[in-house]
DNA sequence: GTCTATAGTCGGATAGAC
DNA sequence: GTCTATCCGACTATAGAC
């Protein structure tokens, strides 16, 4: 049987083939340690799902282990990648008046949730940062120090500048927090919403309503906190 | 040799020894299914922990599957016990003046707060939760309608009558979900909590500084929608 | 009810052909 | 770089002795 067609795949040992590889496995990877854990994900499936072979693993990678070290250094890359400007230094020394410092904080805040419900792989992301905060590995510590410090940082100090109030206190760090968690759960607890709310899907219009929350919540606690300062 | 000591074990088949093996395969399965995923945690373990025999998980639950289902009925039976009397009906039909409504939001998250953080092993239930939103089995049908439901159903209900709005709207659950998340984020998240607090630890003192900003950030909430009701 | 032995399955790693 | 075959360890479930 001589009526094979042109083995499409076996030209990937090209250098741009392999990194072709890599990715997907990468990105496998990612959904597979973000849906089901390291333990449970299994080489095989992961493979499979990137259509490469379960020995790509070990070449590219070292092993399994090797590939859930990719894997995180894949998210820090992504996420500084989209919240870039936001993390680069700010203007005029980062001193602003606080109605300036208040809408960006809420612009920040909406591009959370935007990032955090729209993005279609979203879910593998939280799924994988969920299981390290249980358990953490040295994933953790890459995730930790490339991507939650700084972003609780700015946060800090742009509510620093909103409230007047001091930006590496106890009570800033934790009010800011809140302000965290009140979005990354509509992600987490999102199936108890969705039979809550009777959605089925979680689309613009739904975004939209959180977006009004939130912000609706961090407008009335500047202002609370502001009036308290006075 | 006959050297042995009383088999104090060997006297468990009793009905009172059979009921402590039950209890401590639940409470040893919720542990490690919690932190581990139901893949993941062995039955091995499992018993081993329990200090009970791995064929005793065939026998009194079936299997390992019947096992995880016991631990779901489990954590809805403590939640429900903890939480009963805020969950049975309300006096005059759940009418109640604002600021009484107000104080009883601020209690009832002051509580949640406490369980949540305070409680030694609210981890393991929390985690064996968050695996079930991830990718929902029978056991998160019980804990939504055992758990979920009727508590989010009651603070809907207070937070109405609190801010003068509409218990079942979009807009209240969805704020009601946004002050669950911002407590529940200090278990989850426990661990960058810990990183960027500089905590070792999460004691009475730190369990404070998160119910105040809830509670900050709740009296802030009510107070701007009151505003804008009026 | 408790415990042991065993059967059957599956997953990660490795070596070596291409 | 890619792919296959194979080894070895670990797991759940089951049957049957006590």
């Amino acid at each position: 049987m001589s009526d094979r067609q042109t083995p499409l795949r076996k030209t990937r040992d090209t250098a741009a083939g392999a990194e072709q590889t890599r990715a997907a496995l990468i990105r496998a990877g990612l959904e597979h340690f973000g849906r089901y854990g390291f333990e449970s994900a299994t080489t095989r499936d992961i493979a499979a799902e990137a259509e490469a072979n379960i020995g790509s693993i070990a070449y590219h990678f070292g092993g399994k282990e090797g590939l859930h070290a990719a894997c995180a250094q894949y998210i820090v890359d992504t996420v500084r990648e989209v919240a870039g400007p936001v993390l680069s230094d700010l203007p005029d020394g980062g001193r602003m008046p606080p109605d300036v410092a208040e809408a960006m904080l809420a612009t920040m805040l909406q591009r959370m949730v935007g990032f955090i419900l729209a993005r279609p792989d979203a879910g593998e992301f939280v799924g994988f940062i969920l299981r390290e905060l249980n358990r953490p590995t040295a994933a953790l510590d890459a995730i930790y120090s490339g991507v939650f410090e700084p972003v609780h940082k700015r946060l800090c100090e742009v509510w620093a500048m909103a409230t007047g109030t001091e930006a590496e206190s106890d009570a800033t760090k934790i009010r800011v927090f809140t302000m965290i968690g009140q979005i990354v759960y509509f992600r987490i607890g999102h199936e108890a919403v969705r039979r809550r709310m009777g959605w089925t899907s979680v689309g613009p219009d739904e975004v939209a309503l959180v977006v009004d929350a939130a912000r609706e919540n961090l407008s009335a606690a500047i202002a609370a906190k502001r009036g308290e300062q006075r």
